[in-house]
DNA sequence: TAGATAATTAGCTAATTGTCTATTCATGAG
DNA sequence: CTCATGAATAGACAATTAGCTAATTATCTA
């Protein structure tokens, strides 16, 4: 979790994720869009693995990386529903009744 | 953004906004919870503070921290949409048609 | 077996982070 | 005003991070 986080916590490492949604891509071919240097995007790249929010797969002489769909689905909306976020689908009976305003009027 | 999953990348910070789920605390009550020093929490809710994630409210000689609910939103739900993700609830009028695929059937 | 190419690893630096103790600041009570 | 209390700031330190250049590894092709 705290992995995930930390990985999503750098710009860099989110447009990559945002990249590899439209299917995987190669190393090089991530590293074109950013103005590091390759090893630098490589560290990137482990940081994301290491988080197991991509996959990586030797293709030849490149390396296809592949976007883990599920890994951040658990991350993002797991920690979301504990706050009873994006419940519009399956609210989980929450204990105390007297918290769950999004906009207090009151105050 | 950045600064909201870098807050969240900490597990003590995680913790706290857990806490402050259910109502506003004082940092005094939230570190109690914690095995750490009191300055090491204060820098922790100075993290929250900066991302925006909480609202330090002075109450007499403590600080109430507040949850903002709707900015943790704002970020977990909305990066989870730029992937499709979550969209069984709030589906806002997608422009294009042939996207919201959460799970590429034709590769 | 070379040579070329794609990517990672090694080694470095500067900046940031999480933690601590000691100190200071702000507030409410005598 | 002075004291006690709740919390933040100052300053120090080890560990981690993002970045670089140079070197290494792995693979394909000739």
């Amino acid at each position: 979790m705290s992995t995930v986080f930390k990985a999503l916590s750098d710009p860099t490492r989110r447009r990559v994720l945002e990249l590899l949604r439209e299917g995987p891509q190669s190393a090089g071919a991530l590293a074109a869009h950013f103005n590091v240097s390759k090893p630098t995007m490589s560290a990137h790249f482990s940081v994301l693995k290491e988080a197991d929010l991509v996959e990586a797969v030797r293709q030849g002489k490149t390396i296809l990386y592949h976007l883990k769909l599920s890994v951040l689905e658990d991350a993002l909306l797991g920690f979301a529903r504990v706050f009873g976020l994006g419940e519009t689908a399956p609210p989980p009976a929450i204990k105390k009744n007297s918290e769950n305003k999004k906009e207090d009027p009151v105050s």
